[in-house]
DNA sequence: AATACAATCTGGTATATACCAGTTGACAAC
DNA sequence: GTTGTCAACTGGTATATACCAGATTGTATT
């Protein structure tokens, strides 16, 4: 039934994606060019890459052109590995990128999560992290300084797990979370260089230490087309 | 930086919806008025309605228009309830259709991860679930004949996890997780009547027994408007 | 060799228009 | 009343065109 010359397009580009005769990280040719090959409009190939871009096979770059997405990460938050170590473990070069830093009085919602009186200083952490240099996720994090005292003065664009383990023998155990496939929030989008409305997956987490408090809280922004999320549920 | 008509239009919608000036499953003017009202063209009009969509407040209906989005059901897969009891606990009404249920030999990768022999006779069902009678997932699953002899011939539209309790004497226990936000397969938003090319969450499920055999595997596509996924992960 | 700048290339936004294909509702025929 | 048909309306797909703004590149200048 859906036969159209978009979706032919469409299949085209699948098709030469999935045969790996386009490689990952391979740019398209502009959507002109595309455009005169195929004798239909640029409103008919941004209509093909458009949902291309949906699928996960092809991003754009900001007026730059389109290019095949690298493989997705697998992300297990209950393994309790670091962002550096899963990614290294799959083969990629993790990076990550200190975006602001600021300790700053508790808000009603962080302080009712925390378990703390409104106003009590916590550590606000803004990253952004890489993947082969390909900007991935943004993460907003508010970090209970009642437990880890002094942590604003460490290097905070390293491995978070690591520095707990570490400096303050704390590690990441119990967490509460929960994910929503929406478009990103456009300060996230923002942030990874891409047209607000784009899909993303956005996640927030709730660390808890052994003795059941809260020791930090998490918001994720992921391009949608970098991450599978796997869980094991074991009781 | 991020100024434009159809930006303009979005915002619009966007803050009518939140403020509840436009109710949950409200039928939005059509594009051609909108683009009238506005004076701008149907494209414009139809980027702002695309992201709105991207962003999950509204949906569309092949040729029947766009509605505002009704609140997203929050799911957490360790909870042990089926849909039907947390969809109702949520107050909506939860609604399940069998479109296709057969006994057939397992192929390699269900045959592997159920560890039993290619060809083992099991059972497909493949289920189209309701929110409000608005369709919102749709479930293929593989169910382990061995682990649960004569299921086929019970009623398939009612809830599996109190048959297999009533029944068997089973309950779903371990489970691993995988999900990935991503444009639907045109097989599963065909079901759910949405356009191919539409974003949604695929969650990959394999449910053990108490003595760590497969009892089933779900491939599970939902509107990724519908759902927010909730878990909790204790050591 | 390093720098500055202009031409060119890219995607981003927008207009105006046309025809197609399901959905709906009104009305006529039974 | 029920059924059938048809016109009007909806979103879906597509053409042709234009200009804008950021990114890239080649060239002239220093």
């Amino acid at each position: 039934m859906p036969n159209s010359q978009y979706r032919y397009l469409q299949r085209h580009f699948s098709d030469l994606i999935r045969d790996n005769k386009l490689k990952s990280g391979t740019k398209l040719p502009s959507e002109r060019e595309i455009g005169e090959a195929f004798k239909v409009t640029r409103v008919t190939v941004r209509q093909a890459l458009q949902n291309l871009e949906a699928e996960g096979l092809i991003y754009r770059q900001n007026r730059r052109g389109w290019f095949v997405t690298p493989p997705a990460v697998v992300y297990d938050p209950a393994s309790h590995l670091s962002f550096n170590r899963y990614v290294a473990e799959q083969g990629s070069t993790p990076h990550t990128e200190k975006l602001a830093q600021q300790v700053e009085p508790a808000n009603a919602k962080i302080a009712q999560l925390m378990c703390i009186t409104e106003g009590t200083p916590v550590l606000f952490l803004h990253r952004r992290r890489y993947i082969n240099l390909r900007p991935i996720l943004i993460e907003k994090m508010y970090i209970n300084l009642d437990l880890l005292p002094g942590l604003e003065n460490e290097d905070l664009s390293q491995s978070l797990s690591q520095l707990l383990q570490q400096k303050y023998q704390r590690e990441y155990r119990d967490m509460d979370l929960s994910f929503k496939s929406t478009a990103l929030p456009s300060h996230a989008a923002n942030d990874l260089g891409i047209s607000t409305g784009q899909a993303g997956l956005q996640v927030e987490r709730i660390n808890y230490t052994s003795d059941k408090k809260v020791l930090e809280i998490d918001y994720e922004f992921w391009r949608h087309d970098a991450v599978t999320i796997n869980i094991a549920i074991r009781d």
